[in-house]
DNA sequence: CACCATTTAAAACAAACGTTTAATTGTCGC
DNA sequence: GCGACAATTAAACGTTTGTTTTAAATGGTG
């Protein structure tokens, strides 16, 4: 077994069983055992739990931030000024394309991002702030453009509105969807939920509070 | 020391190093030093630490959502209809209003709310739906009745997505603050950002996507 | 073939965890 | 004051955790 696989190994089952139960109530002992790897092989590739976790949100952030900055540009290359609901749909889009590619699930990704939030790993946000904050507040500079007029800290609470929004529904999305289900008999997939949450989101941002 | 001493000084330590940490994150053994009592006392009391977690939950969700239905009988009876920003300025007013008595700290358990939802105590979300779902339901049907047209499915996901905004932005409010204060110079009090969530819902519930 | 990084196996490590036990203390009704 | 029961205590229980260490085996590269 070569190095790639046994490092990208632990990554798939690390990836999945974070996701699944956050980062302390897995242990490397699970991981390990679902990679079918040895326990050693963790601290010996990643030197420690912690930059294991750091790993797996390096691997799917990268390509991801990547993909926004690329869309950003030829957006920006076709000279039309972009709108509040261009962008939020450019940013759902991308991170639909991105994070779905190589059959990966990227409700998979909107948990592991609530969990940078919402779980007490201070290392981990500022990992992850270091190493994408620039794409994020290039995002968010466009965003302002696209509302002119609106007082910048009006504008950056409804930024956070925005995100928490996004994160919380889509992190859940497989539980909200079954309860759903139950009441109207309906399903709803991901893109059509990321339909919704477009408009809704916009007009959240859009809306004159006077 | 008297029983309802030991018990309220483990709930009052319980809470505030849940809501800081998490609950995996915070060991009884720190709950128990920090409240000064032993070890021991949790098992004795609570039984187990889930039972310790319910009954941290159960003591500031009684008292809000017993006031929640005082505050919607009390404008029903009123006999003016109950538009959406009343009903959501409803809610934030009775969260203020209930959770900051006695010097409580309402942030502190909207952080406790979102990690109700975000971690996962499978045993945690069963005890709240089955012991308050009852308001929520209630609550969900007052705001659908003001949203006439509307149809079930988006007006639940959108429901989702204001319970995102809201649990995610207030959570995380004193570190959003931090970030805001020093790009701007300026304060921003909890009244104040619900002052802007308000509006922010409002209109994420009632846009026409269409 | 020799070298070196990689992987495995097995074991041990100290630390931390939730829980339980048994003995002690405190308190209240009689 | 005494018996009964609730409350508190110190100590130990058995697991599980992340990490390190040893050794041997594997595999590709120069």
């Amino acid at each position: 077994m070569s190095q790639t696989d046994t490092v990208s190994r632990i990554l798939d089952a690390a990836e999945v069983l974070f996701a699944e139960r956050g980062f302390t109530e897995t242990s490397l002992r699970t991981i390990t055992s679902t990679a079918g790897v040895n326990l050693a092989a963790v601290n010996y590739h990643f030197g420690s739990k912690k930059e294991l976790i750091q790993a797996v949100f390096e691997r799917f952030l990268t390509p991801f931030t990547r993909a926004l900055e690329e869309e950003l540009n030829r957006r920006i290359a076709e000279g039309v000024p972009l709108g509040v609901q261009e962008l939020i749909e450019c940013l759902y889009r991308v991170g639909l394309g991105s994070l779905g590619l190589e059959g990966k699930d990227p409700q998979r990704f909107m948990r592991l991002l609530g969990l940078a939030y919402t779980q007490f790993q201070g290392h981990l946000r500022r990992f992850i702030v270091s190493r994408y904050g620039d794409t994020y507040r290039r995002f968010a500079g466009l965003l302002a453009e696209a509302l002119p007029g609106l007082d910048p800290e009006t504008f950056y609470w409804r930024l956070y509105f925005m995100l928490g929004a996004t994160i919380f529904t889509l992190s859940s999305h497989d539980a909200i969807e079954a309860i759903l289900r139950e009441d109207f008999g309906t399903r709803s997939s991901l893109p059509e939920t990321l339909e919704r949450l477009v408009p809704a989101a916009s007009a959240m941002l859009k809306v004159d509070s006077h």
